[in-house]
RNA sequence: GGGCUCAUAGCUCAGUUGGCAGAGCGCGUCGCUGAUAACGACGAGGUCCCAGGUUCAAGUCCUGGUGGGCCCA
């Protein structure tokens, strides 16, 4: 079947499109699993996408990673499982359900029912993991997409559960309490790893409070707060002891603060906000200036505080009783002398450092705050009040009892709910956790795997040794449903390991939740029996799990290590992994590896490799509410996936990448459309020429020399993108591709596109188109994991259509081997000479405003290298005709008189690699006064094998000690670089005056032509007015008129133009007609 | 507060064992005109964040700062 004719301009969302219509068509996916089932296998291990949304084009980058290593491996002959995870459980999906209800609070959904609710959450995930595999393969990922794997499945879930049994069994699962950030709203705790992305800055109000001394009446410490409400909680109040403190009076009160404390001038902590429009902070001195006079009647350490006690703000309150009695001051080293006052209100139930300092020393802890973030019922007015508006009661309360200093609106950084983005609290709450006390094996099985880049293993060594015991439970309703049995009646707990074992154990609620998902509400209803005192009523504690349980229990779960180990063992750990780096050492690396580590004593993986974030234009994170984010959709009708794909795959994994109509523009114009036009000139003139790939062939010695260049740099390309693939460094194979599309575009086809003109079948015809062939498919066949619909393309039309017996998608074709015996190193290096010869003959040109149009007489090259010289003599056509010169010349002395080339001026420049260790401590004079030698004497002396002698140095100079720059002639222009030099004649007799008139002329009849909308092959009559033409016309009439397809030339006005413009050339104005032949 | 990391052209980034500061984009000039809303060439553009130090020689190595980013506390 003949080539396809190829539209130059392209509609690649089109073109992906349709070939994703073929591939479901025939299966194309299918057929590729084929080909290698039973094969060597390559386990790739997916992390879940979390399914709550459609996919941003963020998401891109991994799962680009992920289908262009799939594609490389498969290439390869290799097994692959196929699987794409989805992350179905936790908070993100309930806050989105509750969205859509609009419920405020925990209490709503309790009341909507949580069966209802997790349903709806279930339904959620479902939802969108269908509308994200639709997108994923819209990407062009190749996955077994009935076949993905859902956190939320009844095996995942179990799976957990096993996991869990034997961290009981070790005696690792506990029960503990701890003040942590808590969400009022979501009615939950935050994790730290969560709290870590929540910070937002934001104003509130600061007290500076009074605590009247008991033994010493009329004498204050003065604490202060940026919350308020903690206050109806403090325990005691903190100094350090070496500090130094100052006693001040004021009116007929005494006042203790911090020395430096009270002296500094203070600042509010914020990076973000606009710091010219925020209020400025008095310092402590100016609050006190502003309640009146005062003044500093003693210095004392923070010692002599010690052990006070005082009269807390809220002493009245029940709820505060018992801390009452307990008032004291501490001695505490964290306090400082920046912030704050120098005396550190206390209140461990409702922050976590002052818990863990609480513990410490034995403190009474206060909690006062329900679930919801409402005060309990003990806490007089403040009972029943949500504690995000009590702020303003609370500083009234303590003004009108006295006992408020001053308050301050104050800007700080302040811990947010990360998915409703309410403040969160400090709260004393009861959670599981699971003890880290065996986290040096999870270190030791971090360190089997390879990590990349490396430092991602200290990283995560680092995290290791810094995690607090890992908080496994939420109050919340969607998600695994921790499988511990807790007795309310004696306090015995057990893990209960699976289904069956729960169904031997339940004496009720067994019957109602058969059938159903391990979820709540269902689950809660089964009931054991105790084991210790024998309660049968013994039900399932009322948490859920934490998400990145599920996402972790999945090396086990999804590859059959509770159904089938044996298949289970044949691809376990996964030979790869590629996730974003920035969060998941702390999030699912760590809990991979945690749960590995429990399982099986080692990592899941073999191979870690991370990858940056995707960030906006101009390197900003992507957030919907800033507006910046590209929903991928979007992005993937705007550019085509192939441009996305590229750009992720090119970019550096390191460093973030910028994503952004600029990038992806910048993309297909470097890339994709050089390609395309590459490929496109190809295939429209194979199709009017008829090529058979099966029957235009050519044997080596059939081929020319940039043939068998082009082939030789194919063959290294294959080379390295091997290496490249198969160390995961796609970015490297993406740089060397676009280097060799450059060359081949600009070099390779820009030489060669007259060996495809012209109708026979010549040797060198066929030597070039099937040079082209190979090329084109080859590369094709390279590029195919990287962009798969483009190269899908282009191989149906270069090969299926030629070839029946050929397989019949790209993605089936194996990856090709480097052809060692194609590599010709030399041969590279001669063409690469030859072009930066032609580069330098045209910075001649340009340096004397010769165009390349007017032919010159003489091209002079002194080659630099044997390399440079043996390339001359190779490629003189090439240089010839790129330069546009009638003879190309090896520079020689002979040479040089002949052609009455003048002798040069020259400069010396040291060359400082050499001059340095030579000239040692007098190599920086050397260096000036090398630069001040007469270049001529000292090639002269080069040239008589001497060297040369530098005034008041010691060292002399050998050739390669300097540079020399030529100056050349009025007569010729000349560029150097490094050894090489070149030179043009510029001397033009008028047969090269007039040959370049010519081709002015044609130029400027060529564009008439196609301003007049001829066809290429219709004949003209052609007519020239100008002065001074005569001479030309009659040296190249001929010409002109073959390359115009004039029939008819005449040096008058057409009568009936179709055409005419008036130009200049050679600053003469001529006047050029053109019509039709009849 | 501690650790890691980055800072090079207007932008995005290379720069290996210390040895004449680079690429792409953008910009400017020009060319080509049967790859044509395409393509090519040439050019301008630098306090290599700052200050010390080591060295004949520092973008590169060392020390200390400044400023960003990440992580931990």
């Amino acid at each position: 079947m003949p080539f396809n004719k190829i539209e130059p301009k392209a509609d690649f969302p089109a073109l992906e499109r349709e070939m994703l219509a073929m591939w479901e068509k025939t299966g194309a996916f299918d057929k590729l699993r084929e080909i290698n089932r039973g094969k060597p296998k390559w386990s790739f291990l997916d992390g879940p996408i979390t399914a709550n949304n459609p996919m941003g084009v963020h998401h891109a980058w991994g799962r680009t990673y992920k289908d262009v290593y799939q594609r490389y491996f498969a290439s390869l002959g290799r097994e692959l499982r196929y699987q794409n995870g989805f992350d179905c459980q936790g908070l993100w999906v309930e806050v989105e359900v509750e969205k859509e209800h609009g419920f405020e609070d925990k209490k709503e959904i309790e009341k909507f029912g949580i069966g209802k609710f997790v349903t709806e959450c279930k339904d959620r995930a479902s939802k969108f993991a269908a509308i994200q595999t639709e997108q994923s393969k819209r990407l062009g990922y190749w996955m077994d997409w009935d076949n993905s794997y859902y956190t939320m499945s009844d095996e995942n879930n179990y799976g957990i559960w096993a996991f869990l049994k034997k961290c009981f069994e070790k005696g690792l699962v506990y029960k503990g309490n701890d003040t942590m950030p808590w969400c009022p709203r979501c009615g939950t705790g935050i994790s730290q790893m969560e709290m870590n992305e929540g910070y937002r800055e934001v104003a509130h109000m600061s007290a500076f409070v009074k605590l009247p001394i008991r033994e010493r009446p009329g004498e204050n410490l003065i604490v202060w707060t940026t919350t308020p409400w903690t206050l109806s909680s403090n325990v005691a109040a903190a100094v350090r002891e070496d500090m130094t403190y100052v006693k001040i009076k004021q009116g007929d009160q005494f006042y203790y603060v911090g020395k430096a404390n009270f002296e500094n001038a203070r600042t509010h902590p914020v990076q973000q906000l606009d710091l010219k429009t925020l209020p400025n902070l008095m310092s402590l001195q100016s609050i006190f200036k502003n309640n009146g006079s005062f003044e500093v009647v003693e210095e004392l350490k923070g010692a002599a505080l010690v052990g006070l006690t005082y009269d807390g703000p809220f002493d009245m309150l029940d709820g505060a009783k018992e801390a009452a009695v307990a008032h004291c001051v501490i001695a505490w080293k964290e306090v400082t002398e920046g912030e704050g006052t120098g005396i550190v209100h206390i209140a461990p139930g409702c922050g976590a450092e002052d818990h863990q300092l609480g513990k410490d020393l034995g403190l009474p802890v206060v909690a006062p705050l329900l679930e919801d973030g409402s005060f309990r019922a003990e806490f007089g007015f403040l009972a029943g009040r949500k504690v995000d508006g009590v702020a303003d009661e609370i500083l009234a309360d303590m003004k009108k009892r006295g006992v408020l200093f001053a308050k301050e609106k104050y800007f700080h950084r302040y811990p947010h709910c990360w998915r409703c983005k309410d403040e969160l609290v400090f709260r004393l709450v009861d959670e599981w956790f699971i003890s880290m006390s065996w986290r040096d094996q999870i270190v030791e099985s971090a360190r089997g795997a390879k990590w990349i880049p490396e430092w991602g293993l200290d990283r995560e060594v680092d995290w290791l040794h810094n995690m607090g015991d890992w908080m496994i439970s939420k109050k919340r309703y969607w998600g695994l449903a921790l499988p511990i049995w807790d007795c309310k009646a004696c306090g015995h707990f057990e893990v209960i390991g699976d289904r069956d074992e729960l169904k031997a154990r339940a004496i009720s609620g067994w019957d109602e939740f058969e059938g159903r998902s391990p979820h709540r509400p269902w689950i809660d209803g089964v009931k054991i029996r105790c084991a210790s005192c024998g309660d049968e009523s013994v039900s399932r504690v009322k948490e859920v799990g934490n998400p990145w349980l599920d996402a972790s229990i999945v090396p086990f779960s999804t590859m059959g290590y509770f159904s089938d180990r044996e298949n289970w063992e044949k691809w376990f750990p996964a030979d790869f992994v590629v996730e974003a780096l920035p969060g998941q050492f702390r999030n699912w690396f760590y809990a991979l590896l945690t749960v590995s580590t429990m399982m099986e004593g080692r990592a899941p993986f073999k191979l870690l490799k991370g990858h940056a974030l995707v960030v906006d234009d101009v390197g900003q994170p992507m957030h919907k509410s800033d507006g910046n984010a590209i929903w991928f959709d979007e992005a993937a009708e705007q550019f085509g996936v192939d441009v996305m794909r590229w750009l992720y795959a090119s970019a550096s994994p390191e460093r973030n990448v910028l994503f952004g109509p600029k990038h992806c523009d910048e993309t297909r114009r470097d890339v994709i459309l050089p390609w395309w036009n590459i490929y496109s000139f190809f295939s429209n003139l194979a199709r009017v020429d008829g090529f058979d790939p099966a029957e235009h062939t050519a044997t080596l010695d059939q081929r020319s020399l940039l043939d068998n260049w082009i082939l030789s740099d194919l063959h290294t390309l294959v080379r390295t993108a091997h290496e490249a693939y198969s160390s995961f460094d796609v970015a490297k194979v993406c740089s060397e591709a676009q280097r060799f599309i450059d060359v081949l575009s600009t070099w390779y086809v820009r030489r060669s596109r007259r060996r495809f003109y012209g109708g026979e079948w010549s040797t060198d015809k066929r030597a070039a188109y099937a040079t082209m062939y190979e090329v084109l498919t080859t590369l094709n066949r390279l590029m195919a994991p990287i962009i798969p619909f483009l190269s899908e393309n282009i191989y149906q039309n270069l090969v299926v259509r030629q070839d029946d017996a050929a397989p019949k998608s790209v993605h089936h074709v194996p990856f090709p081997q480097a052809n060692e015996g194609l590599i010709d190193e030399s041969l590279s290096q001669r063409v690469a000479a030859s072009i930066r010869i032609v580069s330098l003959g045209r910075s001649a040109r340009k340096n004397s405003k010769l165009k390349v149009r007017q032919p010159l007489a003489r091209f002079v090259v002194d080659p630099g290298s044997d390399t440079e010289r043996e390339a001359v003599e190779q490629f003189e056509d090439h240089l010839r005709e790129e330069l546009n010169v009638k003879e190309v010349t090896i520079a020689s002395e002979q040479v040089l008189k002949e052609f009455d080339i003048p002798s040069v001026t020259i400069s010396v420049e040291p060359n400082m690699k050499t001059v340095g260790p030579k000239f040692g401590r007098q190599a920086s004079s050397a260096r000036e006064l090398i630069a001040q030698l007469d270049g001529v004497k000292v090639e002269e002396a080069f040239a008589r094998g001497e060297t040369v002698g530098v005034d008041g140095v010691e060292a002399t100079l050998s050739p390669e000690d300097v540079l020399l720059t030529r100056f050349y002639g009025d007569d010729w222009a000349g560029a150097s670089d490094g050894a090489t030099t070149v030179r043009l004649d510029k001397r033009l007799t008028p047969e090269l005056r007039n040959e370049g008139l010519a081709r002015d002329v044609v130029r400027n009849v060529q564009s008439l032509r196609k301003q007049a909308g001829l066809d290429i092959a219709d004949r003209i009559v052609l007519g020239l007015v100008g002065s001074g033409l005569e001479e030309m016309l009659g040296q190249c009439g001929a010409y002109i008129q073959n390359e115009t397809l004039a029939a008819e030339l005449h040096t008058a006005a057409i009568a009936d133009a179709l055409a005419t413009v008036e130009v200049k050339i050679a600053d003469q104005p001529v006047s050029i007609g053109l019509k039709k032949m009849a």
